[in-house]
DNA sequence: GCTCATGCTCTCTTTTAGGTAAGTATAAAT
DNA sequence: ATTTATACTTACCTAAAAGAGAGCATGAGC
């Protein structure tokens, strides 16, 4: 057993009951999703950032799904929302300490998925070659 | 600035190139997924299962989500897969080193949302008491 | 010879996600 | 008077995801 302290970790952990479980589980499911951990990681580097610029720094999202993330995260107290009443309309993002939290906590897949995205690459690889993709 | 390491920490990583950054982002956007999420917990805590077993362990997941799931865990090279050929038929799931050290990666967020559970709840009652569902 | 067990696979249907495009408000600039 | 800018909201539509349920293979037990 190459990595026993992981297992023996999380068996440490306090004997959580299944309700606090179930939501731990719906919160992950709620926030393991790819624009909101896209999100998170724009507004860590740029701490404070815009509509048009979080739309600009994250290619491929459409506007809807941008107000719509973002209304999420901020139901959920990850990140708060300024207004200024001015014309053209003026909105400030930024992570609260919640935020920051799941931020850090999420950077440890960021920096699995930096260090190990060529072993997933050639397992893909190696998948693809053993199970060809349409046997005859 | 409450925090100011994790966001010096991040902007003191290697300059990732465009191509990486978003074959990363793909892998998180695969991998950050509510099943995959939970079969993994439930694999690093059982380290051997059955595919009932894991049916089992995963209350709500379908057959097909299940198996789909495994398959593309699978695939990129998070988990074996154990044909024994008997009737009925058996087959074991285990994680490879890569699907533990997501593990390992993801156990931060475990963490994260069971430390803050509860200020996520209050953060949507808030939200809730202060964005009235629907206005006449 | 009937049933049960397991780990699927296949089909059918419903649900959901997400994209596109248009509309809104209004002050400032042209 | 018209255009521009921003941050949405709403309506509509399509494609993808997910659920339900049946079918399959086959040896063991009754």
């Amino acid at each position: 057993m190459p990595n026993p302290s992981l297992r023996d970790e999380l068996q440490a952990l306090p004997p959580t009951d299944p309700a606090v479980d179930r939501l731990v589980e719906q919160i992950i499911g709620r926030v393991a999703d790819k624009w909101t951990m896209l999100l998170i990681e724009i507004l860590t580097e740029t701490e404070v950032c815009r509509f048009k610029e979080l739309s600009r720094a994250c290619p491929g999202i459409s506007q809807k799904m941008l107000t719509q993330t973002l209304r999420a995260m901020e139901r959920d107290g990850l990140v708060t929302r300024k207004v200024y009443p001015v014309v053209p309309p003026k909105v400030e993002y930024r992570l609260t300490e919640l935020g920051l939290g799941l931020s850090k906590a999420f950077c440890g897949v960021w920096l699995w998925a930096e260090a190990n995205f060529e072993a997933i690459e050639s397992a893909r690889a190696a998948y693809a070659r053993d199970n060809p993709p349409k046997p005859g």
